[in-house]
DNA sequence: CCTCAGGCCGTAAACGTTTTCGGCGCGCTG
DNA sequence: CAGCGCGCCGAAAACGTTTACGGCCTGAGG
C-alpha cells in the first residue's frame, strides 16, 4: 500500500536514496540507512513485485504447468510428492510458483508460449504432461526443467528416471524367478516414461527370447479405475498372465482389486508388479513390489539445475539427469524360489499366435 | 518481446490507438484496428503483465498456499481433487494461481501478507492449512475464499461440509446398527474440519448416551501411515472397539493394514469408516464405507465465491456455503442386520472407567 | 455559410520501482 | 591554499502499459 516515495518524503530523502537503503547498496550513510529502514518497518512497506519485475524484468516466479487428466496431472501421487519437494526447495531460493489454469474456453487468445511470456516467468517447470507439442516451448526462449522426459535444447534440463532401463531390469529379473507369462500395463503413450517403459518392457522380453502377447500389452491410464478396467479384461480371457507389470503404482493398485474381485490371489495365482513406489504402495494388500523412483532427488535435482541456469542466464550447460532405479520387492510378487512354478514349462500355450510381437515391430 | 510501441510505430499510429485497438474499445476506427490486429498477430505481441497490472492493479492471479505437512498439503488426495476442480473453474474466468513456496529459510524478511501485498494478487485461497493465525490474513484486504472450514471478515466467503453434522449423523446411524464400542482417531486438532468432526464425534456419543473411551480416541495425521500406528496401537490394547471411525480415508487405509496385520477381518471383528470419499476408496479391500464430500462441487462454488468478490470488488455479501455430506455405505462396515452384533450387549466393559469422556469436557 | 456534434486519434501523465549520471561538500595531500 | 578524491545523495530516465484530456476533421442541420 504505502510506497517508496511516501518513504522518501517521510524521511526528507529522494526515493532512489530509500531504494538503495532497502536494497542494501553500500553508498548510503549509516544514519540515514537506519532511519529509512526503521520507516519502512513502521509503515509496513513492501516493494511491488510488477514494478520491480517492470524494471529488473525478474519474477522470481517459474511457471508450471499441468494436465487436466487425472492420470498425469496434480493427482497423481508421483506429480504431487516431486512437486512438494520441488516447492520447498526453489522456495528457499526466493522463487514462488505460478500454476498455469489449462484454459479450456476461448477466453483468452493466448497460446502457450504468449501465456508464458505474458507472465514473463524466469523459468519454466515440465512434469507429467502429456500434451505432446513441448517444442514450441523452445521458443519461448526461458530457462526450462523437464521433470521425467528430456527434451533438449538451448537453455534446457532435465531429471528422468532410467525408465526404459527399469522395466527392462525388471523383466530379467523376474525371469530369473522363472516367470514366463507377462502382462504389461502402459500408460498413455504421448507422455514419455510411458513410452520409455513400454520399449524398456519389450526389450526385456526380447532379451530373455520371450514371447509378447499382444492380448495382454493394454492401455491403462495412470489411474487406479483404468487398471482395474484393463486388467479385469485380461484375467477374463481364456488363459492368464502370471504377472501383470505396470506402468504405475496406481494401475497396479486397480490390478489388484480386479484380480481379488476374480477370486484370485496375489501373487500366488497372478503376481503385480508397479512403478513408482508411492506412500500407498505399503498400505494395500498384499503391499506392492514395485520399482522405485528417486522421488525426493527427482523433486531437489530439478529445483537445482532450474535455479543455475536462472541465475547464471547466458551459461548454455544445461544437466540433463537420468536416475537409476530400485526394484523394491515386497509381497505382491512371488519369492526367489521356483518349487511353486511348476505350472510354467517350456511349451508355452500361445507360442505360435502369429500375433506375436517381438521388440522391433514396436 | 515486442512491445506496444513498437507496434504503434510501424502502423504509424500512437500507442494509445494501439492500446484501445487491443483492448476493444469504441473509439478507433475499424481499418485502423484491423491493421493493428494485424501486425501485433505477426510481430507475437503479447502484452507485459507486471505493465498492465502496475496501471490497473489488477493481475490475474490468485494466491494460494499449502501446509508442508504430508497429511494436510498438496499430497493428500482430498485437496488434489478440489484444486483441480478450482483451477479449471477459476480459469476459465481468465486467471491463474499463484503457489507461494513456504520459506523456510530465513531467505526473506518478509511476512505472510507482506508476501501477498508483494505478489498484489487479486484474491486468496485457503485450503488445508493448519497453521493457524489466519485472522492475520484478513489485514491483507484481499478477497478470501477459505475451502473446508469458515473464517468470517469483509471480502471473505467460504465453503466446507458440515463436518460436525456428518460425524454426528454418522455415530447415529453407527449405533442404530449396533455398534457400541467406538474409537476415534481425529486429524490435527489444529485444523478446523478435524476438530469439528471430533467435536461432532463427540456429540454423535452423547446423543446416543454413549460412553467414550479416551484410549480409542487418538491422534492420527491424515496420513496412511500414522493411521497405521494409531489403530495398531489401539488394537494391541485389552478391550478392542468394534468400530474405528476416521477423519481421513488416508487414515482409514492405514487401520486397515493394522486391522489385516493383527489377523482380524474388517468388517466381522472391526469395522472401519473414513471421511472424504477418495478415488482409492473403492480400491482397497475391502471397499471404505466413507463420508463423501462433494469435491466437485466444493471447488466449483469456491471458485465461483472468489470470482464475484474479485469482480466487484466494493460489494460486501460474501457467501458462507455448508454443504451436506454422504455416507456411502461399502464393504468396511457391518450390514443393517443386528444378528451378528451378538457380542454387543448392554453390559459395556468399559462402563465404569473413571476416564470416561462425556462431550462437554473437550 | 456557420455551428455543432461526434468520430477518431495524439499527448502526456501515471503506476512503483531501479539505476545511471552527475553534483555537492568534506577531508586529505602536495 | 589549490586541487583532488571520495562518500553520500538527488534528478531523471526508463520499464510497458492504461487512460484522462483535448484537438482535429468531417458531416449534418440551421
Amino acid at each position: 500500500m504505502s510506497t517508496i516515495k511516501e518513504i522518501a518524503a517521510r524521511v526528507g530523502v529522494s526515493v532512489a536514496t530509500v531504494s538503495r537503503a532497502l536494497n542494501n547498496y553500500p553508498d548510503v550513510s549509516a544514519k540515514t540507512r537506519s532511519r529509512i529502514l526503521k520507516v519502512a518497518e513502521e509503515m509496513r512497506y513492501y516493494p511491488n513485485a510488477s514494478a520491480q519485475n517492470l524494471v529488473t524484468s525478474k519474477t522470481f516466479t517459474v511457471g508450471v504447468f499441468f494436465s487436466p487428466a487425472d492420470g498425469s496431472g496434480l493427482r497423481h501421487p508421483f506429480v504431487g510428492h516431486v512437486l512438494t519437494i520441488f516447492s520447498a526447495e526453489i522456495g528457499r531460493q526466493g522463487y514462488d510458483i505460478l500454476w498455469f489454469t489449462n484454459r479450456k474456453t476461448p477466453f483468452d487468445h493466448y497460446g502457450i508460449i504468449e501465456r508464458i511470456q505474458h507472465r514473463s516467468v524466469d523459468g519454466l517447470l515440465l512434469i507429467g504432461q502429456p500434451e505432446g507439442a513441448w517444442e514450441e516451448i523452445l521458443s519461448a526462449d526461458v530457462p526450462v526443467v523437464a521433470i521425467d522426459f528430456v527434451i533438449s535444447g538451448h537453455r534446457v534440463g532435465s531429471v528422468t528416471s532410467d525408465n526404459r532401463r527399469a522395466m527392462q531390469d525388471l523383466v530379467l529379473t523376474l525371469t530369473e524367478q522363472g516367470y514366463r507369462q507377462f502382462a504389461y500395463l502402459h500408460g498413455p503413450l504421448a507422455v514419455p516414461p510411458a513410452m520409455e517403459r513400454l520399449q524398456g518392457f519389450y526389450a526385456g522380453m526380447a532379451a530373455c527370447q520371450m514371447i509378447v502377447h499382444p492380448e495382454w500389452v493394454a492401455f491403462a491410464d495412470f489411474t487406479m479405475a483404468d487398471g482395474y478396467a484393463a486388467t479385469k479384461a485380461i484375467i477374463a480371457g481364456p488363459n492368464r498372465p502370471e504377472v501383470i507389470c505396470c506402468a504405475s503404482d496406481m494401475t497396479a493398485i486397480g490390478a489388484l482389486k480386479a484380480i481379488r474381485e476374480a477370486g484370485l490371489l496375489v501373487p500366488q495365482d497372478i503376481s503385480v508388479v508397479g512403478f513408482d513406489d508411492v506412500e500407498a504402495a505399503v498400505q494395500v494388500f498384499p503391499n506392492l513390489t514395485t520399482v522405485r523412483q528417486p522421488k525426493e532427488q527427482m523433486g531437489r535435482l530439478a529445483a537445482e539445475v532450474l535455479y543455475s541456469m536462472m541465475s547464471a542466464p547466458s551459461r548454455d550447460t544445461p544437466h540433463h539427469y537420468v536416475l537409476p532405479t530400485e526394484l523394491i520387492v515386497r509381497q505382491s510378487t512371488r519369492s526367489q524360489s521356483a518349487e511353486n512354478m511348476s505350472r510354467v514349462g517350456p511349451s508355452d500355450p500361445m507360442a505360435d499366435s502369429p500375433q506375436a510381437l517381438k521388440f522391433d515391430t514396436i
